[in-house]
DNA sequence: ATCATTCTGTACTAAATGGTACAAAACAAA
DNA sequence: TTTGTTTTGTACCATTTAGTACAGAATGAT
């Protein structure tokens, strides 16, 4: 048979998502991308074909992954009260160590980048919001939250998150976090 | 004396930001500038030397006109409800209309966009930041909050705004936002 | 009307872009 | 070892990029 791979896909995957979250899609040309992802151009444009469908697969990567990673931590059962179990949001915010490698939040950057300019990529994007405000629903009607109460408090969080790590990303402050998460679900 | 220009520094730069706005510092060529300008290359460079710093007198006339314009509308005495009147941030987002229009926010694009990575650009944004912030503090003081309160959620109605204007650009859905408010300054 | 000066538009350039072609290498099966 | 197939790395290409050079047009002052 045929000569096997010499890259892992899901490694390979997950250079592709670095660098794309440290630097968006447009701003990474193709050799930073090749040597984050550690493939020559041969290997790459024969397993991804473009660019773009590279930019497609990491996000599907990140997806089932990183996204399924934070619902997970979001769903298991609280330690604290609610409002500090929420902190886990925070927790994804760097808004601590140095400034110049803050990349905000991978799905916040493609929103900006794209818009709706991509139909794939928008669609990808608004499927992960949903998923993390459906897992907020629940979260919020585990904690004792009517269904009314939890849809409308799983919205503002989800948007105080995306406010956060875009102001972070630019070296903005994000105090309060917890006192603000503690006024929405009041 | 000399040949006075033709154009008007205003509007060649109303034209900078409206297609900054709509695709970002990077994916605007500079041809399509240009046009949007309604300048020949040889006016633009000569006015404003290169692409960044076009960008950034853009950011500025954006902070002056665009910026103040809002900040004023806020500071304007409520002819409603606190929550009605905060409204004002809800009509800065285009959330109806046509998906392919929708353009965010432009300190926001500006925050995904180049993060820390431009210092001047950075500290611009940032301080346009901590001027609706303030600004918002001082809505929330007249309105009869604390000094404590009215910080707190001065942080929360930005970090709300910011988070569905990114929502809003990828398509995504913006209700309840008027019951957020509400939550939030209660 | 002439001149000095400045603006405008176009032709051009060097560099960088994403993508392709293809030879050589590496492997498994026979 | 030989053969068949696939991967890999590099040389290459056409296009696009931001930026420059410069000729000619337009203007106000004299």
């Amino acid at each position: 048979m045929a000569r096997p791979r010499e890259f892992n896909q899901d490694e390979v995957l997950d250079g592709a998502i670095d660098i794309f979250w440290r630097r968006g899609y447009g701003a990474t040309n193709l050799p930073d991308l090749l040597t984050a992802m550690n493939m020559s151009r041969g290997s790459f444009y024969g397993a991804f074909i473009d660019k773009h469908r590279a930019y497609v697969a990491a996000l599907k990567r990140y997806e089932e992954v990183y996204l399924v990673k934070l619902l997970n931590k979001l769903l298991a059962p609280p330690a604290s009260s609610l409002a500090e179990h929420l902190l886990i949001l925070y927790e994804q915010i760097d808004s601590t160590g140095p400034l110049d490698l803050r990349r905000g939040c991978f799905i916040c950057n493609a929103m900006a980048e794209f818009g709706t300019s991509d139909a794939e990529i928008a669609q990808s994007v608004i499927r992960m919001s949903d998923a993390i405000e459906a897992t907020l629903t629940t979260v919020l009607k585990n904690a004792g939250k009517t269904e009314r109460q939890a849809t409308t408090q799983a919205k503002a969080l989800l948007q105080i998150y995306y406010g956060a790590q875009t102001l972070s990303k630019s070296g903005g402050g994000t105090s309060d976090f917890l006192t603000i998460i503690k006024a929405i679900i009041a």
